[in-house]
DNA sequence: ATTTCGTTTTAAACGCTGTTTAAAACGATT
DNA sequence: AATCGTTTTAAACAGCGTTTAAAACGAAAT
């Protein structure tokens, strides 16, 4: 039997579901070629490597949901609503995403090797309008001077760094995963409201 | 050759300092032994598996730090002032102690497994006192009525995301590692003020 | 001084991993 | 029906963390 072209595809999916399920590190190039239902060799056959198969499914993965970020950023949106809707997009996108939290975790943690894959995930290289923005509500008077560097920083921090510690959370305050995803909620109005409130002039 | 009671300690110190070098995951418990100059048993004789021998030394490491954050925690500071010196002992830290940084990030990289590991550095497990000073403070009108929890975790987020994403910043901005440093030191200001700040009654 | 006994060290192997090899099977083209 | 590039296969490779069983050792007991 040959030429099934779908080969590829069934790697690709095996492998998606086996990295969602228990992590990068902890699934086999075995398991994936048993799941799929192909022989060992052929992950190396249509990928070259294990980290090559999980650079495909990632940024796939990435470009789906990273284009609605970058176009919130670039848009001509008012400040404080920017920081709403990218905030809440954001954040919607990492609740209803399981998969791209622990690869976003899992590329950070061998992130001197990665920075690329990095980039692709950070959209803080689409961040020369939102710039823009908050030096010249500045010079308007209708914000604090602020360092957009910080600010954006603080903005992903405040972000990203609750699903990393999602478990530590969990456990801290004896809730229950769906308990977890109220409190993430909570964050979409929290966070947008902390940073806003931050730009006030005095 | 019998009874070297340093043997121990010879494994702990190559194993730290190569762990420090190039990650946990990429050094293999042969090169430690090496490194060490003792048999590659010997690693299993006296540690009983290298994920063990991580935790020796990560919770070593955690030990000569954390107490000092409980510390601030559990103080009678005023709130203002017990935060300012909670971020800046946090961030000088993991500032001063690359090894601790890239260990927690490796923790929370398997974080469903290795919650144990996590309370240790999280410090979210000596709030109380930090909690019932919010409340208070919250009654008594001094600051607005504020979700400790949100807040906490926010604090976290402010100073430890950073770290996670150094070299995303360090190439956004063209920096060097020196001047990564100076932006760290920048937030030992900027965090405090933009969580106080946050607590301003309306 | 020799035997005994628990501790420490050793060399070799185990089962696992990701990856490579070389040959086989296959389907379309000639 | 033969040819040729693509796809699939079984088998092996080198590396990993770990285990095994025997050897080497030092101190205590005879």
């Amino acid at each position: 039997m040959a030429k099934s072209r779908n080969t590829e595809q069934k790697i690709f999916d095996a492998a998606t579901e086996l990295f969602l399920e228990k992590g990068v590190d902890r699934t086999s190039v075995r398991e994936i070629a048993s799941k799929a239902g192909i022989n060992l060799a052929l992950m190396n056959y249509y990928f070259r490597s294990k980290e090559n198969l999980f650079d495909a499914i990632f940024s796939q993965l990435v470009k789906q949901n990273s284009a609605e970020l970058i176009r919130i950023l670039d848009s001509d949106l008012e400040l404080t609503e920017k920081i709403h809707q990218y905030v809440n997009v954001y954040i919607d996108m990492l609740s209803e995403n399981p998969l791209l939290v622990s690869f976003v975790m899992a590329i950070i943690h061998r992130s001197r090797e990665r920075i690329t894959e990095m980039k692709a995930i950070s959209n803080l290289y689409a961040t020369d309008q939102f710039t823009r923005q908050l030096i010249e509500e500045a010079k308007k008077g209708n914000i604090r001077p602020t360092d957009p560097t910080h600010f954006f920083v603080d903005m992903l921090s405040l972000i990203a760094f609750p699903f990393a510690i999602k478990m530590l959370v969990m456990d801290k305050n004896n809730i229950s995963e769906k308990e977890f995803q109220l409190f993430i909620q909570e964050r979409k109005k929290h966070v947008p409201e902390l940073l806003i409130d931050s730009l006030r002039p005095r």
